[in-house]
DNA sequence: CAGTGGTCTAGACCACATG
DNA sequence: ATGTGGTCTAGACCACTGG
Protein backbone atom coordinates (compact mmCIF):
# COMPACT_ATOMS: atom_id res chain seq x y z
CA UNK A 1 0.00 0.00 0.00
CA UNK A 2 1.25 3.18 0.89
CA UNK A 3 4.33 1.67 2.48
CA UNK A 4 8.07 2.84 1.40
CA UNK A 5 8.84 -0.06 -0.44
CA UNK A 6 5.92 -0.34 -2.68
CA UNK A 7 7.18 3.32 -4.46
CA UNK A 8 10.35 1.33 -5.32
CA UNK A 9 9.25 1.85 -8.68
CA UNK A 10 10.35 5.59 -9.14
CA UNK A 11 13.98 5.69 -8.09
CA UNK A 12 13.33 9.60 -6.56
CA UNK A 13 10.33 8.14 -4.10
CA UNK A 14 12.61 5.43 -2.47
CA UNK A 15 14.87 7.68 -1.68
CA UNK A 16 12.04 10.34 -0.77
CA UNK A 17 10.42 7.26 1.32
CA UNK A 18 13.50 6.80 3.42
CA UNK A 19 13.77 10.92 4.23
CA UNK A 20 10.21 11.21 5.06
CA UNK A 21 10.84 8.14 7.98
CA UNK A 22 13.65 9.91 8.88
CA UNK A 23 12.23 13.38 9.26
CA UNK A 24 9.10 12.33 10.72
CA UNK A 25 10.60 10.13 13.40
CA UNK A 26 10.59 12.78 15.90
CA UNK A 27 6.91 13.62 16.94
CA UNK A 28 5.58 17.00 17.74
CA UNK A 29 5.02 18.22 21.13
CA UNK A 30 1.32 18.69 21.73
CA UNK A 31 0.85 21.99 23.31
CA UNK A 32 4.29 23.64 21.52
CA UNK A 33 5.09 27.65 21.33
CA UNK A 34 5.27 27.05 17.41
CA UNK A 35 2.11 25.47 15.12
CA UNK A 36 2.62 22.12 14.03
CA UNK A 37 2.00 22.92 10.66
CA UNK A 38 5.36 25.37 10.79
CA UNK A 39 7.51 23.06 12.74
CA UNK A 40 6.55 21.16 9.67
CA UNK A 41 7.44 23.57 6.94
CA UNK A 42 10.73 24.40 9.32
CA UNK A 43 11.71 20.43 8.64
CA UNK A 44 10.54 20.08 4.79
CA UNK A 45 12.71 23.60 4.25
CA UNK A 46 16.06 22.19 5.55
CA UNK A 47 15.86 19.10 4.01
CA UNK A 48 15.46 21.12 0.69
CA UNK A 49 18.00 23.58 1.73
CA UNK A 50 19.97 20.85 2.89
CA UNK A 51 19.87 18.98 -0.96
CA UNK A 52 18.44 16.08 1.09
CA UNK A 53 15.79 16.34 -0.99
CA UNK A 54 17.90 17.48 -4.63
CA UNK A 55 15.87 19.57 -7.12
CA UNK A 56 13.57 17.85 -9.03
CA UNK A 57 12.57 14.93 -6.77
CA UNK A 58 8.80 14.05 -6.16
CA UNK A 59 7.85 14.26 -2.67
CA UNK A 60 5.39 10.86 -1.37
CA UNK A 61 2.08 11.66 -1.95
CA UNK A 62 0.51 14.30 0.43
CA UNK A 63 -2.06 11.81 2.50
CA UNK A 64 1.22 9.81 2.76
CA UNK A 65 3.71 12.49 4.38
CA UNK A 66 0.19 13.48 6.81
CA UNK A 67 0.30 9.97 7.85
CA UNK A 68 3.87 9.76 8.18
CA UNK A 69 4.06 13.09 10.39
CA UNK A 70 0.26 11.55 12.16
CA UNK A 71 -1.37 15.34 10.84
CA UNK A 72 -4.37 15.75 9.10
CA UNK A 73 -3.87 16.18 5.77
CA UNK A 74 -4.57 19.88 5.69
CA UNK A 75 -2.65 20.97 8.51
CA UNK A 76 0.81 19.38 6.19
CA UNK A 77 -0.77 21.22 3.37
CA UNK A 78 -0.42 24.57 5.21
CA UNK A 79 3.25 23.94 5.28
CA UNK A 80 3.53 22.70 2.00
CA UNK A 81 1.73 26.03 0.79
CA UNK A 82 4.15 28.14 2.32
CA UNK A 83 7.00 26.58 0.56
CA UNK A 84 5.70 26.80 -2.30
CA UNK A 85 4.93 30.28 -2.66
CA UNK A 86 8.45 30.74 -1.28
CA UNK A 87 9.46 28.85 -4.36
CA UNK A 88 11.00 25.88 -2.59
CA UNK A 89 7.90 23.94 -4.09
CA UNK A 90 5.95 23.09 -6.87
CA UNK A 91 2.92 21.11 -7.22
CA UNK A 92 0.94 19.95 -10.19
CA UNK A 93 -2.90 18.41 -9.68
CA UNK A 94 -2.99 15.15 -10.60
CA UNK A 95 0.71 14.63 -10.37
CA UNK A 96 2.18 15.41 -7.53
CA UNK A 97 4.77 17.80 -5.59
CA UNK A 98 8.21 18.66 -6.72
CA UNK A 99 10.89 20.50 -5.54
CA UNK A 100 12.15 23.49 -7.53
CA UNK A 101 15.81 23.91 -8.07
CA UNK A 102 17.74 25.41 -4.97
CA UNK A 103 16.60 29.08 -4.42
CA UNK A 104 19.83 30.46 -4.44
CA UNK A 105 19.37 34.08 -4.45
CA UNK A 106 21.04 35.49 -8.34
CA UNK A 107 22.14 39.03 -8.59
CA UNK A 108 21.06 40.63 -11.94
CA UNK A 109 22.28 43.94 -12.96
CA UNK A 110 20.34 47.00 -14.47
CA UNK A 111 21.80 48.42 -17.56
CA UNK A 112 22.60 46.29 -20.15
CA UNK A 113 20.80 43.39 -20.38
CA UNK A 114 19.90 40.82 -16.65
CA UNK A 115 22.76 39.02 -17.88
CA UNK A 116 25.43 41.45 -18.62
CA UNK A 117 27.34 40.50 -15.28
CA UNK A 118 27.49 37.43 -14.73
CA UNK A 119 31.57 36.93 -15.26
CA UNK A 120 31.96 33.64 -17.37
CA UNK A 121 29.29 31.90 -15.72
CA UNK A 122 27.23 32.14 -18.51
CA UNK A 123 27.44 28.85 -19.94
CA UNK A 124 25.27 27.69 -16.98
CA UNK A 125 22.62 29.95 -18.10
CA UNK A 126 20.25 29.04 -21.49
CA UNK A 127 17.10 30.30 -23.24
CA UNK A 128 14.02 28.68 -24.38
CA UNK A 129 11.72 30.47 -26.69
CA UNK A 130 8.51 30.17 -26.11
CA UNK A 131 6.78 31.36 -29.56
CA UNK A 132 8.01 34.49 -31.79
CA UNK A 133 5.06 36.01 -33.93
CA UNK A 134 3.94 39.19 -35.22
CA UNK A 135 0.71 41.08 -34.52
CA UNK A 136 -0.78 44.55 -34.35
CA UNK A 137 0.09 46.82 -31.56
CA UNK A 138 -2.36 47.63 -28.78
CA UNK A 139 -2.84 51.18 -27.74
CA UNK A 140 0.07 50.32 -24.63
CA UNK A 141 2.21 48.98 -26.18
CA UNK A 142 2.56 50.95 -28.91
CA UNK A 143 2.54 54.46 -26.94
CA UNK A 144 6.00 52.52 -25.64
CA UNK A 145 7.34 51.92 -28.61
CA UNK A 146 6.70 55.22 -30.25
CA UNK A 147 4.74 54.05 -33.36
CA UNK A 148 1.01 53.60 -33.90
CA UNK A 149 -1.80 51.46 -32.66
CA UNK A 150 -2.18 48.83 -34.75
CA UNK A 151 1.19 48.61 -36.77
CA UNK A 152 2.87 45.70 -36.74
CA UNK A 153 5.25 44.71 -33.43
CA UNK A 154 7.45 41.56 -32.96
CA UNK A 155 6.21 39.28 -30.04
CA UNK A 156 8.84 37.25 -28.24
CA UNK A 157 7.97 34.78 -24.71
CA UNK A 158 10.63 33.62 -23.51
CA UNK A 159 11.81 31.82 -20.37
CA UNK A 160 15.94 32.04 -19.42
CA UNK A 161 17.10 28.88 -17.95
CA UNK A 162 19.62 28.58 -15.03
CA UNK A 163 21.59 25.00 -14.83
CA UNK A 164 18.58 24.03 -17.10
CA UNK A 165 16.11 25.46 -14.07
CA UNK A 166 13.57 27.99 -15.16
CA UNK A 167 14.69 31.15 -13.21
CA UNK A 168 12.54 33.99 -15.26
CA UNK A 169 9.95 34.43 -17.76
CA UNK A 170 10.03 37.48 -19.98
CA UNK A 171 7.93 38.98 -22.78
CA UNK A 172 9.15 41.33 -25.24
CA UNK A 173 7.77 43.67 -27.96
CA UNK A 174 9.86 44.81 -30.60
CA UNK A 175 8.82 47.31 -33.34
CA UNK A 176 8.08 45.82 -36.79
CA UNK A 177 8.95 47.84 -39.37
CA UNK A 178 12.43 48.42 -38.67
CA UNK A 179 13.44 44.63 -38.17
CA UNK A 180 11.98 42.74 -41.04
CA UNK A 181 14.59 40.07 -40.97
CA UNK A 182 14.14 39.52 -37.09
CA UNK A 183 13.36 36.14 -36.78
CA UNK A 184 15.93 34.78 -39.22
CA UNK A 185 18.57 36.77 -37.41
CA UNK A 186 17.55 35.71 -33.85
CA UNK A 187 16.82 31.68 -34.98
CA UNK A 188 20.34 30.94 -35.15
CA UNK A 189 21.82 31.64 -31.31
CA UNK A 190 18.38 32.59 -29.82
CA UNK A 191 19.52 36.04 -29.65
CA UNK A 192 18.03 39.51 -29.25
CA UNK A 193 21.33 40.92 -29.59
CA UNK A 194 22.14 39.34 -33.35
CA UNK A 195 18.74 40.22 -34.20
CA UNK A 196 19.33 43.97 -33.50
CA UNK A 197 22.71 43.78 -34.77
CA UNK A 198 21.71 42.65 -37.99
CA UNK A 199 19.40 45.37 -38.79
CA UNK A 200 22.46 47.41 -37.65
CA UNK A 201 21.72 48.13 -34.16
CA UNK A 202 25.03 48.02 -32.03
CA UNK A 203 24.18 49.98 -29.02
CA UNK A 204 21.42 50.17 -26.72
CA UNK A 205 20.89 49.80 -22.96
CA UNK A 206 17.32 50.40 -20.66
CA UNK A 207 16.32 53.79 -20.44
CA UNK A 208 13.82 52.67 -17.64
CA UNK A 209 13.29 49.88 -15.26
CA UNK A 210 10.25 49.80 -13.28
CA UNK A 211 9.83 46.79 -10.28
CA UNK A 212 6.30 45.57 -8.70
CA UNK A 213 5.32 43.03 -7.34
CA UNK A 214 2.16 40.94 -8.19
CA UNK A 215 1.02 37.18 -8.17
CA UNK A 216 2.20 34.74 -11.18
CA UNK A 217 -0.60 34.06 -13.52
CA UNK A 218 -1.15 30.81 -14.71
CA UNK A 219 0.95 31.21 -18.25
CA UNK A 220 3.97 32.51 -16.06
CA UNK A 221 3.14 29.70 -13.64
CA UNK A 222 3.25 26.96 -15.95
CA UNK A 223 6.44 28.83 -17.53
CA UNK A 224 8.22 29.01 -14.59
CA UNK A 225 7.19 25.95 -12.97
CA UNK A 226 5.36 27.42 -10.29
CA UNK A 227 2.06 27.19 -8.69
CA UNK A 228 -0.23 29.76 -9.43
CA UNK A 229 -0.68 32.71 -8.04
CA UNK A 230 2.84 32.55 -6.24
CA UNK A 231 4.07 35.75 -5.41
CA UNK A 232 6.12 37.07 -7.89
CA UNK A 233 8.76 40.10 -8.77
CA UNK A 234 8.05 41.66 -12.34
CA UNK A 235 10.26 44.05 -14.47
CA UNK A 236 8.85 46.34 -16.95
CA UNK A 237 11.62 48.22 -19.00
CA UNK A 238 12.35 49.97 -22.21
CA UNK A 239 15.30 49.36 -24.37
CA UNK A 240 16.30 52.71 -25.97
CA UNK A 241 18.89 53.81 -29.05
CA UNK A 242 21.87 56.26 -28.16
CA UNK A 243 19.59 58.53 -29.70
CA UNK A 244 16.47 57.98 -27.94
CA UNK A 245 14.93 55.82 -30.51
CA UNK A 246 12.62 52.90 -27.87
CA UNK A 247 13.50 49.47 -29.82
CA UNK A 248 12.25 47.01 -27.10
CA UNK A 249 9.35 46.92 -24.40
CA UNK A 250 10.21 44.01 -21.82
CA UNK A 251 8.31 42.63 -19.01
CA UNK A 252 9.51 40.02 -16.87
CA UNK A 253 8.58 37.56 -14.06
CA UNK A 254 10.52 36.19 -11.48
CA UNK A 255 9.95 34.08 -8.66
CA UNK A 256 9.75 36.06 -5.55
CA UNK A 257 12.36 34.81 -3.59
CA UNK A 258 15.02 34.16 -6.11
CA UNK A 259 16.37 36.95 -7.09
CA UNK A 260 18.78 39.97 -5.99
CA UNK A 261 17.56 43.17 -8.87
CA UNK A 262 20.79 45.41 -8.40
CA UNK A 263 20.29 48.72 -9.59
CA UNK A 264 23.81 51.39 -9.97
CA UNK B 1 -27.01 37.42 18.14
CA UNK B 2 -25.35 37.75 15.00
CA UNK B 3 -27.78 39.64 13.44
CA UNK B 4 -26.80 43.65 12.27
CA UNK B 5 -28.91 45.09 14.68
CA UNK B 6 -27.04 43.67 17.52
CA UNK B 7 -23.16 45.15 15.94
CA UNK B 8 -24.64 48.47 15.99
CA UNK B 9 -22.59 49.62 18.64
CA UNK B 10 -19.59 50.59 16.39
CA UNK B 11 -20.21 52.74 13.52
CA UNK B 12 -18.22 50.91 11.36
CA UNK B 13 -20.38 47.53 12.05
CA UNK B 14 -23.61 48.78 11.09
CA UNK B 15 -23.00 49.64 7.71
CA UNK B 16 -20.06 46.40 7.52
CA UNK B 17 -23.16 44.51 8.61
CA UNK B 18 -25.37 45.50 5.81
CA UNK B 19 -22.99 45.30 3.27
CA UNK B 20 -22.77 41.77 4.32
CA UNK B 21 -26.52 41.02 3.94
CA UNK B 22 -26.14 42.39 0.46
CA UNK B 23 -22.52 40.78 -0.64
CA UNK B 24 -24.30 37.75 0.30
CA UNK B 25 -27.18 37.63 -0.92
CA UNK B 26 -26.89 35.62 -4.03
CA UNK B 27 -25.73 31.79 -3.56
CA UNK B 28 -23.12 30.60 -5.13
CA UNK B 29 -23.67 27.45 -7.85
CA UNK B 30 -23.12 24.17 -6.55
CA UNK B 31 -20.58 22.91 -9.05
CA UNK B 32 -19.59 26.01 -10.15
CA UNK B 33 -16.00 26.34 -12.53
CA UNK B 34 -14.61 29.05 -10.35
CA UNK B 35 -13.75 27.94 -6.70
CA UNK B 36 -16.32 28.91 -3.92
CA UNK B 37 -13.60 30.66 -2.03
CA UNK B 38 -12.36 32.58 -5.10
CA UNK B 39 -15.41 33.45 -5.68
CA UNK B 40 -15.80 34.97 -2.24
CA UNK B 41 -12.30 36.79 -2.76
CA UNK B 42 -13.63 38.14 -5.89
CA UNK B 43 -17.08 39.67 -3.95
CA UNK B 44 -14.50 41.09 -1.12
CA UNK B 45 -12.39 42.37 -3.67
CA UNK B 46 -14.55 44.43 -5.44
CA UNK B 47 -15.82 45.65 -2.43
CA UNK B 48 -12.64 46.87 -1.05
CA UNK B 49 -11.83 48.57 -4.40
CA UNK B 50 -15.42 49.99 -4.82
CA UNK B 51 -14.24 51.85 -1.86
CA UNK B 52 -17.88 50.41 -0.28
CA UNK B 53 -15.59 48.62 2.31
CA UNK B 54 -13.65 51.84 3.42
CA UNK B 55 -10.16 52.05 4.55
CA UNK B 56 -10.13 51.26 8.44
CA UNK B 57 -13.19 49.48 8.41
CA UNK B 58 -13.51 46.54 10.64
CA UNK B 59 -15.11 43.49 9.00
CA UNK B 60 -17.74 41.56 10.56
CA UNK B 61 -16.37 38.42 12.69
CA UNK B 62 -15.54 35.47 10.45
CA UNK B 63 -17.31 32.99 12.06
CA UNK B 64 -20.70 35.84 11.29
CA UNK B 65 -19.76 36.43 7.20
CA UNK B 66 -19.09 32.47 6.69
CA UNK B 67 -22.74 32.05 7.94
CA UNK B 68 -23.78 34.82 5.69
CA UNK B 69 -22.17 33.22 2.88
CA UNK B 70 -23.25 29.99 4.04
CA UNK B 71 -19.87 28.15 4.06
CA UNK B 72 -17.45 26.62 6.28
CA UNK B 73 -15.23 29.29 8.05
CA UNK B 74 -12.58 27.52 6.65
CA UNK B 75 -13.48 28.03 3.09
CA UNK B 76 -13.72 31.87 3.99
CA UNK B 77 -10.52 31.83 5.52
CA UNK B 78 -8.87 30.94 2.21
CA UNK B 79 -10.64 33.85 0.57
CA UNK B 80 -9.78 36.31 3.52
CA UNK B 81 -5.72 34.85 3.49
CA UNK B 82 -5.48 35.66 0.38
CA UNK B 83 -6.62 39.12 0.21
CA UNK B 84 -4.10 39.56 3.21
CA UNK B 85 -1.42 38.67 1.22
CA UNK B 86 -2.41 41.35 -1.54
CA UNK B 87 -2.72 43.51 0.96
CA UNK B 88 -5.93 44.31 1.23
CA UNK B 89 -6.53 42.86 4.58
CA UNK B 90 -5.61 42.72 8.02
CA UNK B 91 -6.04 40.88 10.50
CA UNK B 92 -5.24 41.43 14.54
CA UNK B 93 -5.73 38.48 16.60
CA UNK B 94 -8.72 38.50 19.46
CA UNK B 95 -9.58 42.17 17.62
CA UNK B 96 -10.48 41.56 14.11
CA UNK B 97 -10.46 41.77 10.36
CA UNK B 98 -9.73 45.30 8.81
CA UNK B 99 -9.41 46.92 5.62
CA UNK B 100 -5.93 48.03 4.82
CA UNK B 101 -5.64 51.69 2.76
CA UNK B 102 -6.75 51.52 -1.15
CA UNK B 103 -4.03 49.54 -2.32
CA UNK B 104 -3.29 52.30 -5.40
CA UNK B 105 0.26 51.89 -6.92
CA UNK B 106 2.73 54.52 -6.12
CA UNK B 107 5.53 55.32 -7.85
CA UNK B 108 8.57 56.10 -6.48
CA UNK B 109 12.03 57.26 -8.18
CA UNK B 110 15.27 55.66 -7.31
CA UNK B 111 18.25 58.47 -7.46
CA UNK B 112 17.43 60.77 -4.56
CA UNK B 113 15.02 59.91 -1.44
CA UNK B 114 11.91 58.26 -2.62
CA UNK B 115 9.72 60.98 -2.33
CA UNK B 116 11.58 63.18 -4.78
CA UNK B 117 9.01 63.44 -6.88
CA UNK B 118 5.68 63.46 -5.49
CA UNK B 119 4.88 66.54 -7.39
CA UNK B 120 3.45 68.70 -4.86
CA UNK B 121 1.70 65.74 -2.99
CA UNK B 122 4.03 66.11 -0.34
CA UNK B 123 1.84 67.07 2.20
CA UNK B 124 -0.32 63.87 1.97
CA UNK B 125 3.38 62.33 3.07
CA UNK B 126 4.12 61.57 6.62
CA UNK B 127 6.62 60.24 8.95
CA UNK B 128 6.38 58.25 12.27
CA UNK B 129 10.12 57.64 13.91
CA UNK B 130 9.88 54.27 16.37
CA UNK B 131 12.87 54.57 17.39
CA UNK B 132 16.68 56.58 17.13
CA UNK B 133 19.41 55.16 18.85
CA UNK B 134 23.15 54.41 18.55
CA UNK B 135 24.82 50.59 19.08
CA UNK B 136 27.95 49.53 17.72
CA UNK B 137 28.46 48.64 14.20
CA UNK B 138 27.74 45.22 13.41
CA UNK B 139 30.43 43.77 10.64
CA UNK B 140 28.25 44.10 7.63
CA UNK B 141 27.20 47.66 8.48
CA UNK B 142 30.33 48.17 9.35
CA UNK B 143 31.35 47.16 5.65
CA UNK B 144 28.77 48.75 4.23
CA UNK B 145 29.73 52.20 5.81
CA UNK B 146 33.36 51.80 5.91
CA UNK B 147 33.68 52.10 9.77
CA UNK B 148 35.13 49.73 11.79
CA UNK B 149 33.65 46.85 13.65
CA UNK B 150 31.70 48.08 17.13
CA UNK B 151 32.12 51.33 15.87
CA UNK B 152 29.53 53.60 16.94
CA UNK B 153 26.51 53.98 14.37
CA UNK B 154 23.19 55.36 14.38
CA UNK B 155 20.06 53.37 13.90
CA UNK B 156 16.76 55.30 12.55
CA UNK B 157 13.28 52.92 12.21
CA UNK B 158 10.65 54.70 10.35
CA UNK B 159 7.14 53.92 8.88
CA UNK B 160 6.10 56.28 6.04
CA UNK B 161 2.39 57.18 6.15
CA UNK B 162 0.43 58.17 2.81
CA UNK B 163 -3.15 59.96 4.12
CA UNK B 164 -2.61 58.44 7.31
CA UNK B 165 -2.08 55.14 6.35
CA UNK B 166 1.38 53.32 6.26
CA UNK B 167 3.43 52.47 3.29
CA UNK B 168 6.66 51.44 3.85
CA UNK B 169 9.01 50.26 6.80
CA UNK B 170 12.95 51.42 6.81
CA UNK B 171 15.51 50.95 9.20
CA UNK B 172 18.91 53.61 8.32
CA UNK B 173 21.81 53.18 9.41
CA UNK B 174 24.55 56.21 9.86
CA UNK B 175 28.05 56.33 10.62
CA UNK B 176 28.09 57.93 14.63
CA UNK B 177 31.64 60.19 14.09
CA UNK B 178 30.51 62.17 11.48
CA UNK B 179 27.02 63.27 12.94
CA UNK B 180 27.43 64.64 16.74
CA UNK B 181 24.51 66.17 17.04
CA UNK B 182 21.97 63.93 14.65
CA UNK B 183 19.43 63.10 17.34
CA UNK B 184 18.86 66.74 18.28
CA UNK B 185 19.04 68.31 13.93
CA UNK B 186 16.63 65.42 13.06
CA UNK B 187 14.12 65.76 16.03
CA UNK B 188 12.67 69.34 14.17
CA UNK B 189 11.00 68.18 11.39
CA UNK B 190 11.82 64.42 11.63
CA UNK B 191 13.90 65.04 8.54
CA UNK B 192 17.71 63.17 7.77
CA UNK B 193 18.43 65.85 5.59
CA UNK B 194 18.05 68.46 8.04
CA UNK B 195 20.83 66.32 10.05
CA UNK B 196 22.88 66.10 7.29
CA UNK B 197 22.74 69.51 6.19
CA UNK B 198 23.37 70.43 10.63
CA UNK B 199 27.05 68.80 9.66
CA UNK B 200 27.73 70.53 6.49
CA UNK B 201 26.56 67.42 3.80
CA UNK B 202 24.35 69.37 1.33
CA UNK B 203 24.71 66.83 -1.06
CA UNK B 204 24.22 63.47 -1.26
CA UNK B 205 22.83 60.51 -3.37
CA UNK B 206 21.87 56.62 -3.64
CA UNK B 207 24.87 54.92 -5.33
CA UNK B 208 23.08 51.15 -5.35
CA UNK B 209 19.53 50.16 -4.71
CA UNK B 210 19.37 46.73 -4.58
CA UNK B 211 15.37 44.79 -4.62
CA UNK B 212 14.42 41.60 -3.18
CA UNK B 213 11.29 39.84 -2.40
CA UNK B 214 10.56 38.47 0.99
CA UNK B 215 7.89 37.84 3.56
CA UNK B 216 7.52 40.39 6.69
CA UNK B 217 8.66 39.45 9.81
CA UNK B 218 7.18 39.92 12.53
CA UNK B 219 8.14 43.93 13.41
CA UNK B 220 8.10 45.00 10.23
CA UNK B 221 4.02 43.41 9.80
CA UNK B 222 3.63 45.07 13.15
CA UNK B 223 4.81 48.62 12.04
CA UNK B 224 2.58 48.34 8.60
CA UNK B 225 -0.52 47.10 10.10
CA UNK B 226 -0.28 43.67 7.60
CA UNK B 227 -0.52 40.18 8.74
CA UNK B 228 3.12 38.22 9.51
CA UNK B 229 4.66 36.76 6.30
CA UNK B 230 2.79 38.27 3.89
CA UNK B 231 5.09 38.75 0.96
CA UNK B 232 6.76 42.00 0.52
CA UNK B 233 9.27 44.18 -1.93
CA UNK B 234 12.75 44.91 0.10
CA UNK B 235 14.81 47.08 -0.80
CA UNK B 236 18.78 48.04 -0.16
CA UNK B 237 20.50 51.03 -0.40
CA UNK B 238 23.69 53.01 0.01
CA UNK B 239 23.51 57.05 0.39
CA UNK B 240 26.99 58.20 -0.52
CA UNK B 241 28.60 61.95 -0.57
CA UNK B 242 30.06 63.57 -3.93
CA UNK B 243 33.23 62.15 -2.63
CA UNK B 244 31.61 58.71 -2.70
CA UNK B 245 31.77 58.28 1.38
CA UNK B 246 28.85 56.32 2.19
CA UNK B 247 26.71 58.07 4.60
CA UNK B 248 23.37 56.31 4.78
CA UNK B 249 22.29 52.45 4.71
CA UNK B 250 18.99 51.56 3.86
CA UNK B 251 16.60 48.94 4.58
CA UNK B 252 13.02 49.42 3.04
CA UNK B 253 9.96 46.76 3.07
CA UNK B 254 7.16 47.71 1.00
CA UNK B 255 3.98 45.67 1.10
CA UNK B 256 3.80 43.96 -2.38
CA UNK B 257 1.49 45.15 -4.43
CA UNK B 258 1.68 48.23 -2.94
CA UNK B 259 4.47 50.32 -4.98
CA UNK B 260 6.00 50.60 -8.22
CA UNK B 261 9.75 51.17 -8.15
CA UNK B 262 11.03 53.13 -10.60
CA UNK B 263 14.69 53.31 -11.77
CA UNK B 264 15.88 55.28 -15.04
C1' DC C 1 -15.83 37.88 30.60
C1' DA C 2 -17.24 37.35 25.59
C1' DG C 3 -15.62 37.72 21.04
C1' DT C 4 -11.88 37.51 17.95
C1' DG C 5 -8.69 35.20 14.77
C1' DG C 6 -5.33 30.91 14.61
C1' DT C 7 -4.97 26.07 14.58
C1' DC C 8 -6.33 21.31 14.10
C1' DT C 9 -9.09 17.06 13.20
C1' DA C 10 -11.59 13.36 10.51
C1' DG C 11 -13.81 12.78 7.31
C1' DA C 12 -15.58 13.53 2.05
C1' DC C 13 -15.98 14.49 -2.98
C1' DC C 14 -13.93 16.40 -7.00
C1' DA C 15 -10.91 17.28 -11.34
C1' DC C 16 -6.97 15.93 -13.18
C1' DA C 17 -3.03 13.13 -15.06
C1' DT C 18 -1.04 8.81 -15.82
C1' DG C 19 -0.48 4.02 -16.90
C1' DA D 1 -8.55 2.31 -12.59
C1' DT D 2 -5.61 4.44 -9.53
C1' DG D 3 -3.38 8.02 -7.24
C1' DT D 4 -2.65 12.85 -7.23
C1' DG D 5 -3.53 17.54 -5.52
C1' DG D 6 -7.69 20.99 -4.80
C1' DT D 7 -11.75 21.93 -2.35
C1' DC D 8 -15.15 21.72 1.27
C1' DT D 9 -17.66 20.49 5.60
C1' DA D 10 -18.81 20.37 10.66
C1' DG D 11 -17.17 20.37 14.25
C1' DA D 12 -13.44 21.63 18.22
C1' DC D 13 -9.96 23.90 21.23
C1' DC D 14 -6.67 27.48 21.73
C1' DA D 15 -4.43 32.30 22.58
C1' DC D 16 -5.26 36.72 22.37
C1' DT D 17 -7.70 41.24 23.04
C1' DG D 18 -10.91 44.23 24.82
C1' DG D 19 -14.38 46.05 27.96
Amino acid sequence: MGTAGAASARGDRTEADGWLATLAATRFAARSERAIWLQIYDRLKRSIESQELASGAQLPGEHQIAAAFDVNRLTLRRALSRLQSEGYLSARKGVGVFVRQTPTQYTVASNQGFLANVDGDLDRFAVRTLSLSRSPASAEIAGVLGVGEGDEIIRLERVRLRDGHPLYHTVKCFPGRPFPGFEAAYAGRSSVSDAFAAHGVGQYERAQTVVTGGFARSDEAAALGLTPKTPVLRTRATVVTPEGRAIEFSLGCWPLTMVELVFD
